[in-house]
DNA sequence: CGCGAAAGTAAACACCGTTCACTCAAATGA
DNA sequence: TCATTTGAGTGAACGGTGTTTACTTTCGCG
């Protein structure tokens, strides 16, 4: 009873899968914007009404595209981070960002989906990922992580300029992150999506074809603020 | 002759930039993947095959809006600058990235239209901005500008950790500009798009809601970095 | 086997960009 | 002044899009 019933849900998310396979495959082919119901279901040999037996509207179609990718990226990081033996967090932080950068660069138009200005009636992905168990945030807090482990240890130096009353005061109600690691994080990853972004969007196209060199200069920047070992004084907690 | 000539071209000229403001009325209304010539046309008690007299391709008339609106905002930058009495070029630098900021924050989709991806089709836009003479160019070119100032009085400082062998063998041809102003150019200029970038695209949501202490701790990181005056060892120009 | 739910279809509606043949008015030249 | 050329604008059409509705077919379950 049970496995025949499951036989009907299998397939209903086999054909699911199939469904964002395509998408994807569109995405990949054309760009966030050519992603068109018709040509998915002409890819799979069905009417595009068909596909409202799976999925409410293209927008969500491409809301749950957003979710996938951005696992994909995470789990693309901690995969890099993982298999690197060094276990100090600004170590796993490069190899991180530097798998970041490959996998969007290599997956040029999901990068640009996820990374860029949202499509209209996309715009909801990125409120509901004040919701810390949504993918984007998720994604966000594996570079998260190893700044708070930085800062445990005392090794996270105070942002230099940052109004830390005033942005304290920005933050959403999630906050229970330290001030001292919220500044650090947001600086150094606006910093990193810059070059990123800037390199996706072609904005740097009429002035540098290869920015491999800033990203590694940014990286060293930012590691070049950490001590490699505590500095006493500044030690916390455990 | 000439003069009922002109009549007509200036007419046509008329008709042109009302269509412009119609398209430029409808980004800022529904974002700038729903510019249509149809609803353009209809707003302006017109049929859409008229517009095809004035204009190509839809294509064509978003990378016109793309060029409109890059001159304004580099004229706006341009008169905050000149606004201000102090010639130090870092002072100028600030003012501008300062308006540059509060633009793109006052007209969120025009930004977004200049500053994310291109849309289909405007892809050419970037390339031809290697013309220095087109509107994306110029715009660069002021905040390059004063960075070229800082060099020649001796007072820019070498950007720690860039392999500037590398980053000059990924020029593009035009570059007569010195490497080291180029390395600080860049490396700063990705630094202010990262952050703005990501409050305009609403990467930042879900971790911050004003970016402006981070904005201003960028603009005061960098100016630490330069020297109020001339460093006699570095000097290099008049 | 028959029933009922799920899957899929066809047609329609309202948009979109673009093209083509056509009309109409206005400027031009003789 | 009158005929002609040129340009602006129209209407219809083609193929594309998302979405809804009513209908049909398929298939698992009792």
């Amino acid at each position: 009873m049970s496995d025949t019933s499951h036989r009907r849900e299998r397939q209903r998310e086999r054909t699911l899968t199939e469904i964002k396979d395509f998408a994807r495959a569109q995405l990949v082919a054309s760009g966030p914007a050519s992603i068109s119901l018709r040509a998915i279901a002409r890819d799979m040999g069905m009417t595009a009404a068909a596909l409202y037996r799976y999925v409410p509207a293209l927008d969500a179609l491409v809301i749950e595209l957003c979710t996938d990718l951005h696992n994909e990226v995470r789990i693309a990081c901690e995969a890099a981070r993982d298999a690197d033996p060094d276990t100090d967090p600004v170590r796993q932080l490069l190899v991180m960002a530097r798998e970041l950068r490959r996998w969007a660069l290599a997956h040029r138009p999901e990068a640009t989906l996820i990374f860029g200005p949202p499509l209209p009636g996309v715009e909801q992905f990125h409120q509901q990922c004040e919701d810390l168990q949504c993918a984007g945030a998720q994604f966000g807090q594996i570079f998260v992580q190893p700044m708070l482990e930085l800062w445990q240890a005392g090794r996270l130096p105070a942002v230099p300029h940052v109004d830390l009353d005033r942005l304290a005061g920005a933050l959403p109600a999630h906050g229970e992150l330290p001030i001292e690691v919220t500044a650090v994080f947001l600086t150094s990853w606006t910093r990193l999506y810059g070059i990123l972004a800037a390199e996706l969007f072609g904005q740097l196209s009429w002035a540098a074809t290869d920015t491999e060199p800033l990203f590694e200069a940014e990286l060293a920047s930012f590691a070049a603020q950490i001590p490699a070992t505590a500095t006493p004084a500044s030690r916390r907690n455990s």
